[in-house]
DNA sequence: GAGACCACGGTGACATTGTCACCGACCCAC
DNA sequence: GTGGGTCGGTGACAATGTCACCGTGGTCTC
């Protein structure tokens, strides 16, 4: 009698679809992995041997700059996997940027050969491959554009709220919003005040109370 | 007696190691589509039906945001593909960045179910595919990072000398410069001036001389 | 506990960049 | 010519980034 192996293809919407074959040829070949908060993932000289597919906890991708300077650009979730940034790395590597562990991490990681393997194979695979790059794209796109057309003070009120994920307290600093946005953090600093002013929040040392979410959303949407 | 099919293959350096029948296939089932200055090659509401390999010609891909301000995000030259924006139309469609063809474009159109028959049969065309998204990806990240935290004149700068490709002259307007970065026409227009003071260029309607390129460059080393 | 850090946040002065309103010069079609 | 559009120039002001510096609160060592 064989042994079950935990079907973790279910958590992926996009591999609901694998074909039965192929589902086994990516569970019998893979293997869970945990990391530690904090762990670098990947970044510039460290090129990640395998592909992963994320069951819990998140991982960060920023760019630091030469400068010093550092941007988010984006997170992967659990539920998501690295499938874009890997492949990068796997063909091009001179690459600024670099992926943190924000959380303790269980993922499931892939070898390139058996990735290769799979996306020969699996029709199914391929969509799941090119839909995930593709979300990715359009998020840097959406980078992209925030950074150079949008306001600080809307794009901190998304942040705040995105960051908070439906809490009342965010703990963070300013410094760190900072990063998360590409800016300074005397910026964040002077735009909080301004929203302690409005009553929208409260701050006290390493965190923010997010007093009037309806507040700040407006701001959010307004373009 | 087969008629000779012209092989393109070989201006595209990644496409060399193709195997012969992959090549056969490719050459077989994809046709050379000729388009004018201006022709939209793809856009929000228009997908592109197939993936192109260029021939002649270049393609500016740019983001418009819907406050009307744009921003050049990458162009695709003579021996690149539109690997990446093309896929990802295929799999996801809100999509708010467009393809304009700047010259007279010429190129290879692969349609997208040929596209998907060589990406399984194929390794060679896989790493093909997969240096290209790489490719792109790192250059959207310079992108993000330039914006966010280089300053304008040696962006400005950087972006004179690339635009001139060797040249010492260049037909351009103040607004598509500004375009070029995401920044606003008058904020170009006070640059060159600086530029202009210092004898780097000489300007008149609709053109820029480059006069002084090493002091340019200079300014666009400049960290 | 005293002292030595060090992260965190606050602040003012100033530089850079973006926005707005408006203007004249040039170009082209009619 | 003349009207309308593009192109570039300009001043005033707002928003954002940079720099220098400061006090507070925490932590660590001795």
């Amino acid at each position: 009698m064989t042994d079950t192996i935990f079907d973790w293809t279910a958590r992926f919407p996009g591999l609901s679809r694998l074909e039965q074959p192929i589902r086994d040829l990516l569970l019998s070949r893979s293997q869970v992995v945990k990391m530690p908060a904090g762990t670098v993932v990947f970044g510039p000289g460290k090129s990640p041997e395998n592909m992963l597919f994320l069951l819990d906890g998140s991982v960060r991708v920023q760019q630091v700059s030469d400068t010093g300077r550092e941007i988010v650009l984006y997170r992967i979730h659990a539920g998501e996997s690295c499938v874009l940034t890997t492949a990068c790395l796997l063909a091009y590597d001179d690459y600024s940027a670099e992926g943190l562990a924000e959380t303790q991490v269980r993922a499931v990681a892939v070898p390139r050969t058996v990735f290769d393997d799979l996306v020969a194979k699996s029709s199914a695979f391929r969509n799941f491959v090119f839909a995930t790059f593709s979300k990715r794209i359009t998020d840097l796109f959406l980078v992209i554009e925030e950074v150079a057309f949008q306001r600080i003070d809307v794009r901190l009120a998304q942040k705040l709220l995105e960051l908070s994920d439906g809490a009342d307290v965010l703990s963070t600093t300013h410094q760190k919003l900072a990063v998360e946005l590409g800016t300074a953090r005397e910026v964040i600093t002077r735009q909080l005040q301004e929203f302690q002013r409005r009553g929208w929040i409260a701050q006290s040392r390493g965190t923010i109370d997010l007093l009037d979410r309806d507040g700040l959303q407006r701001l959010g949407d307004s373009t």
